[in-house]
Order: C-alpha cells, then sequence, then structure tokens
DNA sequence: CGCCAACGACACGGCACGTGTCGTGGCCTT
DNA sequence: AAGGCCACGACACGTGCCGTGTCGTTGGCG
C-alpha cells in the first residue's frame, strides 16, 4: 500500500522531540486528553511525522517509555533477596501512583482495546523486565535465599499481580509497610519445603 | 445546573433496551469502537435520552455489568476453601478472556482515565464482591481449611492480583492446572506457622 | 382528565482523527 | 560541486463521534 518510508533518512532531531513531548504532555495533561495534534504541535513538528512512522498515539507513548525505563527499575542485587524486591517493588510503585503514573496507564489501558499495541508493549516493556526478574530470582535461589524449586511463573505472580490488581481496580497501592507483609508472603508461598524434614 | 431529571417519570423500557444494546455491541464489535450514538440506534432510543441519565458510555457499561453480575460469580460454599476458590477464580477468568471479556476489560481501560467512573466501578463493582470473597474466607477460617491470623488484604492480593496482572500485561491467563498451582500457593502463604513449632 | 416532564427525531458546532498535497531543504551519490 | 531523492513542515480536507439544543409527541402521575 503505502510504500514504508527509509529510516536512514529519518529525523533524529523530529524524533527525540516528539518523544520528549509525548511524556511531557502526559503529564501536564493527562494521557487521554492528550492528542497527536498536541504532540505535533509541542513538538514544532507535522502530523504527518508522527503518522509516518507510529500507527497510534500508544505507539508514541509506549517507544518514548521504552526509552526513558531503560535506566529506572533496575533489579538491585545487595545480596538480600527480599529487600532488593522491596526497593524494585516500590520503584515500580512509584511508575504506578500519581503523578508519574499517566503514561504507563494511559498505555495499558489503549493496550486493552488495541491488540496489536499489546504485542508491542508485552514484548518491547514487558518481557525484558520479566527476564530481569527471573535472573535476580535465580541468583537468589542459588546463594539460598529462595528455595530451589521455586517456580519462576508463579512468583511473578505473587509478587507483582497484587500491583496491577490495585491498580486496575483503583484499590489504593501497597504503602510500604505493607509492601514488606505481601513479600513475606510471598517468599513463604515459595518454599514448598515449610520448615519440615 | 441543568435541573436533574424526575427518577419518577423515566421509562424503564428505554432504560433495558439501552443496557442491553450496550453490552450485545460491546461483544460485537469491541468495546472501543462501540460509540453513544450506536447504542443509541441499536435501543431504538435517542442520544439525548442516554445523556439524560448517564454521564459516559463506561458508566452505561457499568450499569450494565452491575446489573447482569448480579448473578454471576458466586463465592460457592462446599465446605473445601481451595475447591470453591477454583470454582469462584475459573468463573472470574472467563469473564476476563475472550470472547466475553469486552466489557469488563473496556472499562477498566476506561476508568484508568476517568476517575469518577473509577470509583463508580470500585464501590458499585468491585466492593460488593471484595465483601463476598471476605465472607467466604472468614468461614473457611472457622472451619479450620486456614490460618486464622490470614490477613484479608493480604489474601484477595495474592489470589485476585495474578488474575488482572495477566489481563494487563497481556500475559495470557491461568489455565486450570496452573490456577491449582496459584491456590496452592497462596494458600501456603497465608499460613504463617506453616509448619513449625 | 389535564398537566408536564421524559421521550424520539433531528440539526448543530466542535474537535480530533487520519490522509492528501505541496514546496522546502538536507543528505547521499557521482 | 551539482543534482536528485525523499523526509520534512505547512496546511487543507473529509469523516465520525461528541455533547447540546430545539421541537413536537406521548405516556404516566396526581
Amino acid at each position: 500500500m503505502t510504500k514504508p518510508p527509509n529510516p536512514q533518512r529519518r529525523s533524529q532531531k523530529s524524533r527525540d522531540a516528539i518523544l520528549t513531548a509525548a511524556l511531557e504532555l502526559c503529564g501536564e495533561e493527562g494521557y487521554g486528553r492528550m492528542t497527536i495534534e498536541g504532540i505535533a504541535a509541542r513538538a514544532g513538528v507535522s502530523k504527518k511525522t508522527i503518522y509516518r512512522w507510529w500507527p497510534s498515539k500508544g505507539a508514541v507513548v509506549l517507544e518514548a517509555l521504552h526509552e526513558a525505563a531503560d535506566t529506572v527499575a533496575p533489579h538491585p542485587d545487595t545480596g538480600d533477596f527480599a529487600a532488593d524486591m522491596r526497593t524494585q517493588m516500590a520503584t515500580v510503585i512509584r511508575f504506578l501512583s500519581p503523578p508519574s503514573h499517566a503514561p504507563l496507564a494511559g498505555l495499558v489501558a489503549d493496550a486493552l482495546r488495541d491488540p496489536e499495541l499489546a504485542e508491542q508493549m508485552r514484548e518491547r516493556l514487558v518481557r525484558p523486565r520479566i527476564e530481569a526478574f527471573g535472573q535476580r530470582m535465580r541468583r537468589a535461589q542459588e546463594q539460598g535465599q529462595l528455595h530451589p524449586d521455586a517456580d519462576l511463573d508463579v512468583a511473578l505472580d505473587l509478587f507483582y499481580g497484587p500491583l496491577y490488581h490495585r491498580l486496575v481496580l483503583h484499590l489504593g497501592l501497597p504503602e510500604p509497610a505493607y509492601l514488606d507483609t505481601l513479600i513475606e508472603h510471598v517468599i513463604r508461598a515459595l518454599d514448598p519445603g515449610h520448615g519440615r524434614t
């Protein structure tokens, strides 16, 4: 149909301006109220240029987040698995809480209606972070801080499920003290030997 | 501002037609593509009549779900807590999976951008079901199937968190076998003594 | 039975979408 | 150094839905 443009000729300046403008506007007026036209205006860019490289508002925000989030929310490894999970999950909670939750929450909302966007989000944002969690978890197992038979999928569900559950049902995200309780429970759940010998 | 209409004079027929049309269209073309104008046309109703009684598409779907879901997803009590949780969660999973997930997923998506709608959803759809879960859980504690000190908030997070986590990150909802594993883990997590004395 | 408000119908302005067109300018080739 | 290609910014356009306003009609309450 429409011939795809040549990426080599792409203007890096326009690209950066668009991604920056998207994140700024997202914070200022909210994901839902932000429009492609608004992003174009803020970035000093033609609407056409946005549509040339991205199929939707969600795709722009996804790429902006992908770029911005590479440095954030790493899995620390101090040798204390529970403490490291506490640190990492607290960071995630910050990204899911006001005032900084707009881009991620908006993207999640759009992805619930756009399967294409959902796949992009899963593969580019979610999957790498699951991988990072998996690596940290395996180290904890090697160091004997977590039962060697603990299941990665179950661990992922039990650690991060409560966060998204509370986000989408608007039940309020965990306070630090409650987060500790949660982590304690999950680590116990992952120990099938449950103390007996 | 605009004087509120008199509920006594409200046409029950129009109301029912609107709610029915909303759920039907939701299933046929998806929540996102469904429009207020489409609902009005299908219901044989003026757009004005919808705007007179509901502030948004989300509010209509919320009320439709509220009405339809009163009978579904009850918490059975056969005396076997784990089995009952399996039954109930499998029902929830059906509501979160294609092809019937459109209304709920769409509502969740809209609520992420509309605080008013989010509050309505929490109070009218979510809160009553949390309450029902709490009652079933307390009976399990009385019958010794669950540790008496088990925390209701933690239990809610660990049981249902994985479902919504997987829904919004598009990781695929649990299969029956995996659901069993999950429930087993959660019940273990909720037992703080877990075997040691 | 009479009133009055909720109703269906329809038209309206507004907004953002996504596309098309055009002239410009920067980079790559030669 | 000259030429061509093509992404760019600008702008205009048709479309679809929004949310509101208006106007008879109708059905239920007092």
